[in-house]
DNA sequence: GATTAACTTGCAAACGTATGCAAAGCGGTT
DNA sequence: AACCGCTTTGCATACGTTTGCAAGTTAATC
C-alpha cells in the first residue's frame, strides 16, 4: 500500500485556489498576494505538503545537486574536505552526490558522464585527473566544473589550490635554517600538480641557499610507496638527515617506517616535514611539522567559484591559490638562522 | 550559449523511428528489434545522447538515489564506509547523496524531509540517532531506511550493525585471561546502542569470571572527553591496569594522553583494548589490540537489504549483526589462560 | 497456406511542477 | 464614474521520459 504521495494539485483544491497559485507560493520571487499565500500555507501544513524537487527540477532543469567525484577517502584530508563541502553546500540549498573514481581517466570520464545524467548543476573534482577536454565539454553544455587541490597547467579549467610552490620553497628554506645538510624529498605524484609544484617549489627553495636536494622519490601518494622510498634513502650510502614528504599521509607511513622498522628517532636522526595539517598531524603521536593547507578557505572559495558560474553563467576560467602556513611541531629541529 | 540537450526524441527522428521506440532501446527489459536497437544506438551515438534520468525518475517515480546521512567523518570508520557504500551503491547503478547531520534529532529530521524531497529510493543512516517515529513515516511511505552501525530497541526498523554485546563480551574475557585486575571502559555514547551493547557485554564478560569493572566512564565517542576521561582514571585512588576504549577513534586519544602526557607505557602500565579496526588500528604507531567489525560484510548487507525492500516492497524489519573477531596486537599482553 | 501466438511499434496519456500570457482585481487620481 | 498602472490569478503548455493499449508485423505450427 504505498502511501500516495501529495501534490500541489491536492493543495490547490483544498485551498481552493489554482495550482499555479500553490506554485508561486512555493517559489521563491513570485507573486502571490498574502491572503492566498496563507491559505495555501495552510493546507499544505495539514496535508504535509512540500515540493517535489524532481519535477521542479525537471521544468528548471536545474537540480540543485553538485556532484562530487573524489578518489580516495583512505587519506584523511578528503573526509575533512567532504564534510566541509556537504555542509558549505546544504547552506547554500544545494547537496552534494558523491562519486568515487580510482585514478584513470577512463573512469573518471564515465563517471562524470554518469554526474551529467543527473543534471547536476555543477562539478568538484577533489583531487582526480580529468582530461581538461572533458571539462571544457561540461562547460559548453553550461555546467561549471571546479577542480579541487589540484590544477591543470595552461588548461581552461577553475581551479583552487593552496599555493603549493610557495609551500615547497618554505620547507626547503626551513629545513636549511635547522641546518640540516642532507635533504631529500618523496614527493608527491608526479602525475598530479600538486605533487609537481610541491617539488618544484622545494627544489626552488633550496637552491636559493645554493643547496639541492640529495634525492627525490615519487611516493605517489601511497603509504606503502612512501614507506619503501624512506627504507631506500635510510639505506643509500649517504642517508637523509631530513626528508620532505609531499603529504601528510605519507609522512605518517613514513614516520611509522623509521621509527618502528629503523629505529631511527626523529628528529634527532632525520626531520620530517608534511603537507596538508590534516587533523592527525597534530596528535601526540606524530605531532608533524606540516604546510597547512587552509581548508575551509579552500572549500569556501570552490563553493563561492561554483555557485557564481551556476547563477551567472559560466564565464572565465579561474585559478585561485591560497598561501598556507608552515605549522612546525615535533618532528623537525628548531632553526638557527632567521627568516628569509 | 547553453549547448541544448539532446533528447530522445531528435534520436528518434534521426533514427527514423518513433520517441517510444528510443525509450525502450534504452529501458532494460523493453521490447526492440534487433534491427530498430542498431539504428537508435548509432543515432543516439552520433548524437551523444543519454537519457535524462530527472525526467526518468519523475515518470518512474525511482531516483536511483541513495540518502546517505552520517554525523562526523572525522572518525576514519566512517569515510571507509562512506567510500564502500559509494562503490556497493555504483556497482547496483545507484548513487549516493550524502548529508550530513549532528547529532540533534531534529537535524536529522530536517534532513530527511530533505531526502524525501529529492525522491531518493532509499535512506542509510549511519550512526546518527534518528526517531523511529519518523523512519516508520518513511517506510509508510515506501521508502526504506536502514540504520548501520547503530540499533534501536525493540523498535520496527532495519538495523545493520556487528555483533557489539560479543564483542564487548570478547574483551572482557581476553582481559581477565591476560591477567589483569583492575579493568576500566571508556564507553561509547550511552545514547547509542552500540556503546551501550558494547558496555554491556563488557559487564556480562567479566561477570562470567566473577569480577566486574574497576569503573566506566562515557567517552561520547569524542577525543577530548575520552582523554579527560583518561586522566581521570589513572587520577584515581586504584587506577587501572587495562582499558577497554568504547571505539578505536577515543582508544587513540587515550593512548595518546597516557603515553604523551602521563608518561605511561602500553601495555606495561596499562593495556588498551578497541573496537572497530579502522585502517589507523593497524598502523605501528598505534598497533591497536581491537574489535573488528566486519566493515565490508555490514555495508554489503546494508546495501543488499535497502535494494531488496526497493524492488520488493517494505517487508518486515530486519536486524541483523555480524560477529567481529577480536584482533590481538601490541597494546595488550599475551594472555595466560585459555580461551572461554 | 491458413491460423494462431508472440513480438514490435506508434500513439497518446501520464508524472508534478514552473511559467508566459491574458484576464481580472485593486487602489488611487482626475 | 472613468481611467490608469500595478499586482494577482487561472489557464494552458512545456519539461523528457515511461508505459498501457491497440494495431501492425513476424514467426511458428499444423
Amino acid at each position: 500500500m504505498e502511501h500516495a504521495r501529495i501534490t500541489s494539485l491536492q493543495v490547490a483544491e483544498r485551498a481552493g485556489v489554482s495550482q499555479s497559485a500553490v506554485s508561486r507560493v512555493f517559489t521563491p520571487g513570485a507573486s502571490a498576494s498574502a491572503k492566498t499565500t496563507a491559505k495555501v500555507r495552510k493546507a499544505a501544513e495539514e496535508l504535509g505538503y512540500r515540493p517535489n524537487r524532481v519535477a521542479r527540477a525537471m521544468i528548471t532543469g536545474k537540480s540543485r545537486i553538485i556532484g562530487l567525484i573524489v578518489a580516495y577517502l583512505e587519506n584523511q584530508f578528503y573526509p575533512q574536505a567532504l564534510e566541509r563541502f556537504s555542509n558549505a553546500l546544504q547552506e547554500q540549498g544545494y547537496h552534494v552526490l558523491v562519486f568515487t573514481a580510482t585514478n584513470s581517466p577512463e573512469k573518471v570520464e564515465e563517471v562524470m558522464r554518469d554526474l551529467l545524467d543527473f543534471q547536476v548543476d555543477g562539478i568538484i573534482t577533489a583531487s582526480v585527473a580529468v582530461t581538461s577536454d572533458l571539462t571544457v565539454r561540461c562547460n559548453a553544455a553550461g555546467i561549471p566544473v571546479v577542480m579541487f587541490n589540484r590544477g591543470q597547467d595552461g588548461a581552461d579549467v577553475n581551479a583552487v589550490t593552496s599555493d603549493n610552490l610557495a609551500g615547497g620553497r618554505k620547507v626547503a628554506d626551513f629545513l636549511v635554517r635547522c641546518g640540516h645538510k642532507h635533504i631529500a624529498h618523496i614527493s608527491g605524484w608526479e602525475g598530479s600538480s600538486t605533487g609537481r609544484d610541491r617539488c618544484r617549489g622545494f627544489i626552488e627553495g633550496l637552491a636559493a641557499h645554493g643547496r639541492e636536494p640529495l634525492m627525490i622519490i615519487d611516493g605517489m601518494y601511497d603509504r606503502d610507496t612512501a614507506a619503501q622510498a624512506a627504507r631506500d634513502l635510510m639505506n643509500a650510502p649517504t642517508p637523509p638527515d631530513a626528508i620532505f614528504v609531499g603529504n601528510d599521509h605519507m609522512a605518517f607511513a613514513v614516520m611509522d617506517t623509521l621509527r618502528h622498522e629503523l629505529g631511527l628517532q626523529i628528529p634527532q636522526d632525520v626531520a620530517i616535514v608534511g603537507f596538508d595539517d590534516v587533523a592527525l598531524a597534530a596528535w601526540p603521536s606524530y605531532d608533524l611539522t606540516t604546510v597547512r593547507q587552509p581548508l575551509n578557505r579552500m572549500v569556501d572559495a570552490t563553493v563561492d567559484m561554483l555557485i557564481a558560474q551556476i547563477d551567472e553563467g559560466v564565464v572565465a576560467p579561474r585559478k585561485v591559490a591560497f598561501d598556507g602556513p608552515l605549522i612546525v611541531r615535533g618532528t623537525t629541529r628548531q632553526p638557527k638562522g632567521p627568516e628569509t
